[in-house]
DNA sequence: TAGTGTGAATGGATTCACAGCC
DNA sequence: GGCTGTGAATCCATTCACACTA
C-alpha cells in the first residue's frame, strides 16, 4: 500500500536535503522561495527541484515560488517525520554513545527511546548527555519494543554481531533498521534497511581525491 | 586528469561494497568467487557486478570467476586506498571522539593524524582509545596539515561552524572533505565533498517504513 | 515579470542475451 | 558446464522548453 509509488529513489533522497535547506532558510527569515534558490546550495537545477516536488503534489505558486512553512510541513508529511518515531539503539560503544548524545534528532522526528547492549558491564550505566537513558540488557529488548511501540531499530554493534542483532530487533517487532555496522544484513524481502558505513564514505572521497591528482 | 572517466557514480559506490564483501569472503576462506555470489548479499544482479568491474579492466576468468585476492587488490587500487590517507579531524565532540576511537579505518586505508577543536577546554586532552591523539588548537591546523601532508579533512563540528571549518581546512591545503555537519557546504567547484547527515538517513528509513503500513 | 507544472527529448544506468573462453 | 565480457535493448532519471498563472 505505498502512498507514493513510482517516485524515483533519488527524489526521496533529495527531499530530505530540501527539508534541511528549507529549515535553514526559514531561520534566515525567508517566507517564500523559488525552485532555483532552493536548489542552488545543493547544486540541483531548478527543473529538478520542481520535478521532484511535483511527484507529491502542487505546492508552488507561479510567479511567487513556494511558501517555506507550507513546504516544510509537506516534506515532513511525505517523509513521515511529522510525527515522532521511537527508536531502539543496540550497542553502547563509542558510536552508540555518540548517537545517544546527538542533539538534533529530536527536532527532526526521532527519539532514542531505549539503549541496549550485550556487554553486562555497560548495562545499568547512564548515558551522558542523553536525557537519562540507561543501558539495558538484551533480555529486555522484546518487552521494551512492544511496550513503547518502537518501529525502528538502530544497529550500532561490531560487524560480527550485526546480523544476530538485526534478527533480534526484527523478531521483537521493529519494522525497519538503520545499520551502522560494516556488513550487509541479510533480512527478509521488503524489510527497509538503511546502511551507513563510514569506511564506504571515506572510500568514495578517496576515489574522488585520487582522481584530481592523477 | 581522471584515471577513470565515464564510470557511473553508482558503480563507484558499489565498488566499495564489493570490496567490503570480498574481505569478508576472504576471511571465510574463499579463494575465488563468481559475480553471482559476490552480488547476492548486496542484492545486486550478476550482470551488474560484471558490468561494474568491467569498467576498470578484465579481472575475471570465464568458467572460474574472480580471484578474491586479486580483486581486493584491484578494488583498493581503483578506490585509491592501497595507500594510507592521513586525515585531519576538526571537532572533538561526541561524534568526533567516536570517529577518533573507531577501529577499522586503519585496515581500510585511513588514519586520523590529528584532531582539532576551537574549544580551548578540549585542547590538550588525550582522546580515549585513539592511539595517543591529543586535541590541538585550531591555530596549529595549517602547520600540521602541511607538515603531515594531510589531504583529507573531516568536519565534525556543529552546523553553525561547518562552513568556516571547511574553509580553513581547504585553505590549509586539504584536497577533499568528509562532512558530518547537517548543512550543505559551499565549496569551490571541483572540490570533492562527501556528506554524511545522520538525520537524512533516518528520514530515508522513516519514509520506507511509512510506506509499508499505509 | 517571475516562476510553476509538465509533456517531450535527451542522457544514463541496468538488464538482457549471447559469443567466447576455461 | 560454468562463467566472463560486452553490445543491444530496455528502463529510469534529468533536462529542456514552453504553456500557463499569480
Amino acid at each position: 500500500m505505498p502512498r507514493y509509488a513510482h517516485v524515483p529513489g533519488p527524489t526521496i533522497r533529495r527531499l530530505s536535503l530540501y527539508l534541511r535547506q528549507l529549515e535553514s532558510l526559514r531561520a534566515d527569515g525567508h517566507a517564500t522561495i523559488s525552485s532555483q534558490q532552493l536548489g542552488k546550495a545543493l547544486r540541483v537545477t531548478d527543473a529538478q527541484v520542481r520535478k521532484d516536488l511535483a511527484y507529491f503534489g502542487q505546492f508552488g505558486r507561479p510567479g511567487l515560488g513556494y511558501r517555506v512553512d507550507e513546504l516544510i510541513e509537506q516534506a515532513r508529511l511525505i517523509l513521515g517525520t511529522n510525527r515522532v518515531w521511537a527508536t531502539a539503539l543496540v550497542g553502547a560503544g563509542n558510536l552508540g554513545r555518540a548517537l545517544a548524545a546527538y542533539r538534533g534528532f529530536a527536532g527532526r522526528g526521532f527519539r532514542i527511546a531505549a539503549v541496549f547492549d550485550t556487554n553486562l558491564s555497560f548495562v545499568g550505566r547512564p548515558l551522558p548527555q542523553s536525557a537519562g537513558l540507561v543501558v539495558r540488557p538484551m533480555s529486555e529488548l522484546s518487552s521494551v519494543i512492544a511496550g513503547e511501540q518502537i518501529r525502528i531499530g538502530i544497529v550500532a554493534v561490531p560487524a560480527a554481531e550485526a546480523q544476530v542483532t538485526a534478527e533480534r530487533l526484527l523478531s521483537a517487532g521493529v519494522l525497519g533498521l538503520l545499520n551502522f555496522a560494516p556488513v550487509a544484513l541479510d533480512t527478509p524481502p521488503g524489510v527497509p534497511v538503511v546502511s551507513v558505513d563510514l569506511a564506504v564514505h571515506f572510500e568514495q572521497l578517496a576515489f574522488q581525491v585520487a582522481e584530481l591528482s592523477s
